[in-house]
DNA sequence: GTTCCGCATGAATCGATAG
DNA sequence: ACTATCGATTCATGCGGAA
């Protein structure tokens, strides 16, 4: 019986992680105030600055993240004086100095995005979700994150088509023609790099930054169970907690007290709630929880 | 009764753009050939050498754009060793210094993305189009595109895949059925800077680079009938015929002799139709056509 | 006229092999 | 070591002919 732990820091993330021990995060996934966003709660960084503001922070991440961990970066550059501001690229250029990859950019295209209408511009629906990496090859789950296929194939694989046979077989009978089978009962795919989620809009205590899918979705495809989840700015703690319920371990950072102190109230409530109600286990293993908060 | 001009210069666009007066053209939609890629029919341009080689056409183009006028890139950066390249961020950056503003950046998200499974990565299936003025005040016509509310909803339900509408029916209330309701009141819409658009991989003559449907929505977003569209890498000439169709005057450049040929017989073969046939308007003026080819 | 099915192919990427 | 070529992998679309 393995325990999950998920622990909580409060204050400045830059000193916070100082306090993690090197190669121990399997996968971060995180949403930083975005430049001069969010004024009231993170005092609000200003465009020009952004890049220098998180360069400290990204190299503790660098270090913390195990050589097989992922780097999830949700961002998006906000509109300065009618131009899309660029902070966003010199980020990605500089931590590239700094020594990560960049392997991916994913698209997360909202579903429902933030209503208004400009003259000069439309709403705007996607964000990005940079991925970065220590190591050019780390661990990466893909099945499961497999989705249903597309209408399409109902009718069209039915029956094979002769071409693609013909493909295959003209190649040294390693191809299609042996994976016939493989595609006859297939029922799922592998997706694509964008993202269909809705923005969450129902809790009106925090803004949440994110949907819980959007951390779900990552901890499948980068982690596995007992695997350790890190979200330098919690926020809301939608990481913490959907890792939670996925049976990782995780470690968030809060700066701001009302936050902290809101996330830390929910852990204590569950933890009593699965001391009381036996939870359902999320993986095949008996459970225990507990939260360390600090 | 107004003349609509379809002009095609053969040769280097580098060079052939100094032949366009200044501040001439209203939208320039092209897509370049991107790093590496085509080598067969361009020769293929590096990685790191991308932004030079851009970086005197780019020139050019913002000479003989109008201050009003709307510069879109449609481009993607290619996998290297593992990493995404970074030559169309340092490109942006570039073109800044030299006197662009980076207004926008729409997603071009395809339906139908390249297959291919690897260890590491899904497919990808977004390209960028980056939206680049001249001046902050710019023509936009955003009633142009607006979406009609029919049509949207009945695409939209028919790519959802089965996932999302079991999401959405989860949702308690806030789903995609109660929403339908909310729209049938409604009309039209105005889009988001998200397009949803197939590849067309089925004509067997050329490959165009992208769908009718790209420069059409460009087209009727930055420009207004008689206004000049420009694109310097005509290829199969999807930019040039839209124009034509939308009863824009239009300016290519092609430096393949075969695509160069191509364009210019389909051209006169559409001509010699006009005549003869009497086409049926596009808009509500009487027009004739003319294709001045050099 | 619809619907259905056969068919071709698309700005891809990785790893192994060859010069 | 570094670059060039080749084989293997894989999903969705629209056209055109057939039912």
């Amino acid at each position: 019986m393995k325990e999950i732990k998920t622990e909580l820091f409060f204050g400045d993330c830059t000193k916070e992680l100082k306090k993690l021990p090197d190669n121990s995060i399997d996968l971060i996934v995180t949403s930083p105030p975005y430049a001069d966003q969010r004024k009231s709660t993170y005092g609000g960084i200003h465009p020009n600055k952004y890049v220098n503001w998180f360069m400290p922070i990204s190299k503790e991440l660098l270090r913390v993240l195990k050589p097989t961990g992922t780097f999830i970066l949700n961002i998006k550059e906000k509109v300065v004086d009618g131009e899309r501001s660029t902070y966003v690229m010199e980020l990605v250029l500089e931590m590239r100095k700094q020594g990560w990859f960049w392997t991916e950019e994913f698209i997360w295209h909202k579903k429902n995005s933030f209503p208004g209408k400009w003259s000069n511009r439309f709403r705007d629906s996607w964000e990005r979700l940079l991925q970065f990496n220590k190591a050019k090859q780390f661990n990466m789950y893909q099945d499961a994150v497999k989705v249903p296929i597309g209408d399409w194939a109902k009718s069209r694989l039915k029956n094979l088509s002769t071409t693609d046979k013909k493909r295959d077989n003209a190649k040294n009978g390693s191809g299609f023609g042996k994976n016939v089978s493989n595609w006859l009962g297939k029922d799922t795919v592998y997706p694509t790099n964008v993202l269909h989620l809705a923005t969450e809009c129902n809790n009106k205590n925090h803004s949440a930054a994110f949907p819980e899918e959007l951390p779900e979705w990552f901890i499948n495809l980068f982690t596995t169970e007992y695997d350790t989840v890190l979200d330098p700015f919690a926020g809301s703690g939608t990481t913490l907690f959907v890792a939670k319920r996925m049976a990782r371990n995780s470690v968030g950072i809060e700066i701001v007290p009302e936050y902290y102190d809101m996330i830390k109230e929910k852990l204590e409530i569950e933890s009593q709630y699965i001391l009381f109600e036996e939870r359902a286990d999320y993986g095949k293993n008996k459970l225990t929880k507990s939260n360390s908060i600090r």
